[in-house]
DNA sequence: GGGATTCGAGAG
DNA sequence: TCTCGAATCCCG
């Protein structure tokens, strides 16, 4: 039979191209050919988003990776269905920059695709299924089962369902070979139903109408009829405040909103008689979801030694592509990046802001925003996929020259980018985990700035080692700010013994005696106290003191942790929940105790320690919801709450005055994580809290309890010696081939079998051994968390020599073996995760 | 990733 | 031999 797609041999090769390479958002490694037909060949763009069926019925958005006319050889291509975009929704830049992404980090282009598009972007089909209107079950000539009628049944109800719907009306798992058989006695019929994800956001809107609007004489008549009509009076008089009569008939054309107008209680039904009466009339309007806003303020005037900073950077992007600022907490680097992004954006070209995702919702953005005002796009994680859409097609009308936005930003659609600012660049956020592409946002933007031959600007107050390393080598250059801005003091350390208090009795729930001391002091002048611990939930575990019981997560190899408000034990890793038992499921024993301390425990004990105090929390679990954090945030800078205890959230750009009193409740749970970068996080996190202390006339104070106050890294910390903390760290770097002397990949091997993923994990740690490039294999160790989610893992590291194309080759020759293992039987479920640059 | 097809265990 | 769920295949 003459093939339904046969027709692209019907013109000539050189009418133009006739193929498409397709990037499909699927974890395939290669792109899909497809032919254009003849009709679409004038508006096929690289970039361009087009609609192709892949498989045998499956409909996907895919864009378009390259244009070409050389058939393929071994199938017949086909056609693209659909061309979505005149203008191409993806630039030839993003396209270079995914194909660096995919390579570097070890991914398909699929899955940085899947990553880069907003879903809103991304119309996928799904099967539905549908009763067939010829069909009537008396007359069917087919008999049908039990599972089949409760199917129709069903559809009798919902004139439509999907795969998912009709597995749960039978609560089985195959629901396929049923719809066969439903479909073969022609009672159903499925199709293709596909969903365009994106709605603009529309308003109704209510204005006088034009016979009202435009003469005195009619308006006044009208307030005449409705005397002693209150309901119907107060709407127009309230319509009136908003549109004043002076301005009529001119500002009577862009209405009033319909909601607002009935905010305060005025009825709908009132509204409508109204309308019905030909006094007003409403219509609708697409308005953006991103509200439009002036900008503000001018950017305030620059210290001297913010001024010098400033100068010193420009000067140094002269010669090179990234610059690191080194500024210390509280030194105005924001003031400087807006000077910046003001030269860079009135020269023509595009800025991108990336900041921590919890920083966003703080006071920098809002800082922002009263300087550049709309101009200025926010992408952030919380926002729906319609706003990302807005922001997405607003980058692309430039209409947003300049984005502030989380580690996903590096996506938007930028075409001439002159400047990317990674600020906090040491942020461990700033590396995506799960899924696939593992990048990490800041080198991605490097490399993204790079191709755009744009600049970079790093900033921290505690960089990462490779960024400082890098300065020190003069790969980057280096500028810093040292003076606290308007001379605000560094904060006063204290390290308070945790042991010797306890010896001579001074310990009350778990504070030592200067730490009260200092809460109290601070309660008493109406000033507010930050305490830091690095654990949410109430205590890490329940344990029964009679037989040692603790509770496990029953698919994680890990103790479960107690949460004491929802009387829950949950697990961190999987999420997996149970109710806190009343006895030892073990041996009975009603004496079950909770070990160690979370911050609701903390925040139980400040209570009992300081009763009169008001006391907030903030960590995962109080700001799970879409405003949750901006509450706690804003009952705390309004002076609500004396006291808020966290996690490592409040260490993030925080800025509030009335702060004098940080409290870093357990120091060496910092310091003890089995993990080279520990040492680093610490000085990173420990002078984070701290710089959250006492920023404006008043001294700050930090206390930090500890078991071992004659630890090194301490007084490193309290010097704030940044330069000496490196030097000594980075000696051990470099004794033990640790980053960034070498470049680090780890690969999980995963199976739900123990022995089958430890045998894969030795098949593939015996491959990499015989790569002929320099570098060291370790492992592979059972996971630090042995199970997750009923899988069984072993975790491999490889060190690798950072010079010339080591990494690159290496990768060619893990490509091939893992895709060996995968093809042997017994391996063939085996998942391998490859991450490239572990944090 | 996911729909289609094949495989294979278990029941009759 | 039949049936159903699981494993495997492959997409252009």
């Amino acid at each position: 039979m003459e093939s339904l797609f046969g027709d692209q041999d019907l013109y000539p090769p050189e009418s133009g191209n006739n193929f498409a390479d397709i990037i499909l958002p699927v974890p395939i490694p290669r792109m899909f050919t497809y032919s254009i037909p003849y009709s679409m060949q004038s508006e096929i763009n690289l970039g361009a988003r087009v609609i192709v069926q892949f498989g045998k019925k499956k409909v996907l958005t895919g864009i378009i990776g390259k244009v070409h006319n050389k058939p393929p050889q071994a199938y017949q291509a086909k056609p693209i269905l659909e061309v979505l975009d005149d203008t191409p929704s993806v630039n030839p830049l993003q396209i270079r920059f995914w194909v660096w992404m995919a390579e570097y980090y070890f991914c398909h282009i699929g899955e940085v695709m899947h990553a880069a598009l907003p879903s809103g972007l991304r119309l996928s089909s799904e099967s539905k299924v549908q009763l067939n209107p010829n069909f009537e079950r008396e007359t069917s000539k087919y008999p049908l089962d039990d599972r089949e009628i409760m199917i129709l049944d069903a559809l009798e109800d919902k004139p439509e369902l999907s795969y998912e719907d009709c597995e749960k009306v039978l609560s089985i798992k195959s629901i396929h070979p049923i719809l066969k058989s439903l479909v073969k006695k022609e009672a159903i019929l499925i199709f293709e139903r596909v969903q365009e994800k994106y709605t603009p956001k529309v308003e109704t809107r209510v204005r006088l109408t034009p016979e009202i609007a435009g003469s005195k004489n009619a308006l006044q008549e009208v307030f005449e009829a409705l005397a002693g009509k209150a309901k119907q009076e107060s709407i127009l008089l309230k319509y009136l405040r908003d549109v004043p009569v002076m301005k009529l008939p001119k500002s009577n054309e862009k209405g009033v909103d319909k909601a607002t107008l009935l905010e305060e209680g005025d009825s709908e039904s009132s509204l409508k008689t109204l309308i019905k009466n030909g006094i007003f009339e409403s219509f609708k309007v697409v308005v953006n979801r991103l509200a439009e806003e002036e900008p503000e303020s001018e950017p305030a005037v620059l210290s001297t030694s913010q001024q010098s900073a400033f100068e010193e950077i420009k000067h140094q992007f002269e010669s090179k592509q990234s610059v690191l600022l080194h500024g210390v907490t509280g030194s105005g680097k924001t003031e400087i990046y807006i000077q910046m992004i003001q030269e860079v954006l009135a020269s023509g070209s595009q800025v991108l802001l990336l900041l921590p995702e919890i920083a966003l919702t703080t006071q920098i953005v809002t800082r922002l925003k009263k300087v550049f005002g709309s101009k200025m796009g926010v992408y952030h994680s919380k926002y729906s996929d319609n706003e990302r859409v807005e922001v997405w097609n607003g980058v692309l009308s430039g209409r947003f020259s300049f984005v502030v936005g989380v580690r996903s930003s590096i996506f938007l659609p930028f075409d001439s980018l002159g400047l990317i600012i990674v600020d906090e660049e040491h942020e461990s956020s700033y590396k995506q985990f799960d899924p696939a592409p593992r990048f990490q946002a800041r080198d991605s933007a490097i490399m993204l700035a790079y191709f755009h031959q744009a600049r970079t600007l790093l900033g921290s107050a505690t960089p990462s080692f490779e960024s400082y390393f890098n300065a020190s080598q003069g790969k980057f250059g280096y500028v810093e700010l040292t003076n606290r801005f308007g001379n605000a003091s560094m904060p006063l350390f204290h390290l308070a013994d945790l042991a010797a208090d306890k010896r001579k009795n001074l310990l009350k729930l778990d504070t030592t005696r200067i730490l009260r001391e200092r809460i109290q002091d601070a309660l008493a002048k109406q000033e507010q106290v930050l305490i830091f611990q690095n654990r949410r939930g109430y205590s890490p575990y329940i344990q029964c003191e009679d037989c040692g019981w603790t509770g496990q997560c029953v698919q994680c190899d890990v103790s479960l942790t107690y949460h004491q408000f929802s009387e829950e034990l949950r697990c961190h890793y999987c999420g997996y929940k149970e109710k806190t038992p009343s006895s030892c499921p073990a041996c009975g024993s009603t004496q079950l105790t909770t070990m160690g301390m979370g911050t609701e425990r903390i925040e139980e004990s400040l209570s009992l320690l300081f009763p009169e105090a008001r006391i907030g929390r903030m960590d995962l679990d109080t700001t799970r919801n879409k405003h949750g954090y901006q509450r706690i945030l804003d009952e705390f800078g309004s002076g609500n709450l004396d006291i808020l205890v966290g996690t490592q959230m409040i260490t993030k750009g925080l800025d509030f005055g009335r702060v004098t009193v940080v409290g870093i409740w357990d120091g060496d749970r910092i310091l003890n994580f089995p993990d080279f970068r520990a040492g680093e996080r610490a000085f990173q996190q420990i002078t984070q809290v701290a710089g959250r202390a006492g920023r404006r006339e008043v001294q700050g104070q930090v206390i930090v309890q500890t078991r071992d106050p004659e630890t090194q890294i301490y007084a490193q910390v309290i010097k704030g010696d940044y330069f000496e903390f490196f030097n000594h760290e980075i000696h051990d770097r470099k004794k033990f081939y640790y980053p960034p002397f070498v470049k680090l990949v780890k690969i999980t091997t995963r199976h739900t079998d123990f022995k089958v993923a430890e045998k894969a994990a030795l098949n593939l740690h015996h491959g990499m051994a015989e790569i002929p490039i320099k570098k060291i294999v370790l492992g592979p160790e059972k996971g630090i968390i042995a199970r997750i989610k009923n899988q069984y893992q072993f975790e491999s590291l490889i060190k690798l020599d950072r010079s010339g194309n080591t990494p690159v080759i290496f990768k060619e020759h893990l490509w091939k073996i893992t895709e060996e293992l995968k093809s042997r039987p017994e391996f063939r479920s085996v998942r391998f995760v490859v991450d490239v640059d572990p944090s």
